[in-house]
DNA sequence: CTGGCGGTGGCACCGAGTGCCGCTTAGCGT
DNA sequence: ACGCTAAGCGGCACTCGGTGCCACCGCCAG
């Protein structure tokens, strides 16, 4: 976040993203992209250091600004915290939405994409359960608290996906439904 | 599970982990499988669609495992389905642990074995979601009913990995394991 | 003017994965 | 026993993602 990304990688990620929404992901070349974005292919490699990462880059900034905002929340309740958290981060303005949009669509149906994505969750997880630890008073190794870091990841991937698949959904529906998931983990799975 | 792989691809799998787990994933080419397997490089891909798939072959074995288990599980818990049917699974003999360590490991620590694990993964957890959304009497596309079947999901992971932990853990460390995470999703994560 | 220095991108290389095709071999009918 | 067919095998060549190396260009400092 310190410095916006150059100019050129910007102008880059659109033009992939313009490609990959047109021809497809896989049907699209790193070569074509290079000369898309006007750039030699061994330079494209130093913005983004693989193909998959054009689509995913931004996703990872994430990480800093959960820690911080999971910081920034008292009360024990870790449930409520990270709720609070992703609230927080997941602000989009609307004029981001479509960008977003696509984003997500082509992580759910590129396999690679998906697998890359849940990947850099790990970090998410980790550090979840770390935090959850914390307001429990537990050992962060504990299951529990693994489970709980996990688990907060799958739930926001439900959110994501079910958002993506209701094409009009805007930024409240968004926050609606991450309500909801987050309700479901806090109460759990037992009977109705 | 229906009929023995083929000897061959035994054998292949075999000398794989062994290569691996003496030099490393990233390290072993598809070469060095091929000949330390005594067969063409060509037809080690006929055996395996990807390198990957050697170490994840027989996960994907269990979601007709699964989805049979499920079906045979009777009440309207759907966590208490979804426990039973992972008890049912992972039943492993004594002899097969060592084995079932190594490819944890592997998975584990290789980033790109997690990524096409997790996507494998996605098919259990819409069996999970439907299976949940039967019992509840809801849509299987509901959020809470997706939310529950990547919950569980996640929840196994952790349990894995927990197990992999420790490193002189039984098969009965893995069912109280698989009870405590299943617990934890039942009563859900508010408050202690 | 000159000597670094960071960004660039060409080139050559590696490894995974695929299509094609000729070969072996096992199995079959006659 | 003989030949034919079909399936599995594996070599070859190719594509594409990703990397190391290095030569080049523009810039600022001395």
């Amino acid at each position: 976040m310190a410095t916006t990304r150059s100019a050129r990688a910007q102008r880059l990620e659109n033009v992939a993203l313009e490609l990959f929404a047109s021809q497809g992901f896989d049907e699209t070349t790193v070569d074509e992209l290079a000369v898309a974005g006007g750039v030699g292919r061994r330079t494209f490699f130093r913005y983004f250091p693989t193909k998959l990462d054009v689509v995913l880059g931004e996703l990872d900034d994430g990480l800093a600004a959960l820690v911080a905002a999971l910081a920034g929340e008292r009360g024990d309740d870790p449930v409520a915290a990270a709720r609070a958290a992703f609230l927080a981060i997941n602000h989009y303005a609307a004029a981001e939405l479509p960008a977003l949009r696509r984003r997500l669509g082509l992580i759910e149906d590129v396999p690679e994409l998906a697998a890359r994505a849940t990947v850099r969750y790990r970090d998410w997880e980790s550090a979840l359960a770390t935090d959850a630890a914390r307001r429990w008073g537990e050992d962060p190794a504990s299951l529990r608290a693994q489970v709980f870091g996990r688990a907060v990841v799958a739930a926001m991937r439900a959110v994501f996906s079910a958002w993506h698949a209701r094409p009009e959904a805007d930024a409240d529906a968004l926050g609606a439904l991450v309500d909801e998931a987050f309700d479901a983990l806090s109460r759990g799975f037992a009977s109705p």
